[in-house]
DNA sequence: AAAATTGTCAACCGCTGTGGA
DNA sequence: GTCCACAGCGGTTGACAATTT
């Protein structure tokens, strides 16, 4: 017995958003909210599937998103929560403020890997690449994350205790020549100490559209009304 | 200048997890 | 326990832009 499609596939539009279907879709969440992703395209005046209303909000029309690529801060996050994590981008995600796993994957995929790669590390298993030349098939490396041990209890992969210090070569020298860079996660770097602590979690909950409040302007990470002026542009538009 | 290639990223697809009936 | 609807996730695709030949 097959699943129902989430739309049916007649008369329902995709491809990229325009102008206007940007405007509805803002105008229906900031009014009544998003209790039912599925209710909301026919609610709102939308010809598209609940399921593309809910990743074009997520990924593009939140007003708390930060635009722009990833800082170098941001990267050695992502670079060191991908260590731990593996693919796993909605919990890497869920550690930046600001940004959206699509976002960290496209820019993983783009950008880190490639970078890694460079440096002679092997982005999936985060060693150094001649180490595993001679006896491993990159093709069948397996994730860190399938390496960590699950919880019992969660299904969850464990973290490592006692694992504050990664060493990442991130950053470089002027020849563009990697240097380890050992970050000490729970100490003075803000950012890491941050991401590795619980608060990370509170603040994401704190994100309440309504509410609009003014937090998150941590790590660079600009306003909600400077994140939001391109929307209320937008709206200027009309 | 035109064609081919490569890079980027928004959006889609299909699957899983979860909760309610 | 089973079925179903839904939200969310990660992998993949494809359109467009930028760069190279």
């Amino acid at each position: 017995m097959g699943r129902k499609p989430c739309c049916d596939k007649l008369g329902v539009k995709k491809g990229p958003w325009t102008a206007e279907e940007d405007r509805k879709l803002v105008d229906f969440v900031i009014t009544h909210g998003h209790c039912c992703w599925r209710a909301v395209p026919k609610l709102a005046g939308l010809c598209r599937c609940g399921k593309s209303c809910r990743l074009r909000w997520t990924n593009y029309l939140r007003p708390d998103l930060k635009r722009g690529l990833l800082n170098e801060d941001e990267e050695k996050v992502v670079i060191d929560l991908h260590a731990r994590l593996g693919n796993r981008w909605s919990n890497i995600a869920a550690r930046l403020p600001g940004r959206t796993d699509n976002e960290i994957k496209n820019h993983w995929n783009t950008y880190i890997k490639k970078k890694l790669i460079k440096m002679g590390i092997n982005p999936v298993t985060h060693e150094p690449l001649h180490q595993q030349a001679t006896s491993v098939n990159p093709s069948e490396m397996p994730s860190p994350a399938s390496e960590c041990p699950k919880s019992q209890d969660t299904g969850q992969r464990e973290l490592p205790e006692n694992d504050s210090k990664v060493t990442l070569k991130l950053s470089r020298d002027e020849s563009d020549q990697p240097v380890d860079t050992q970050v000490n996660v729970n100490d003075d770097d803000p950012l890491m100490s941050y991401v590795w602590s619980d608060k990370i979690f509170d603040d994401a909950l704190l994100w309440k559209f309504a509410a609009a409040g003014e937090e998150c302007s941590e790590f660079g990470m600009s306003s909600l009304e400077d994140n939001s002026a391109w929307l209320l542009g937008l709206r200027r538009l009309e």
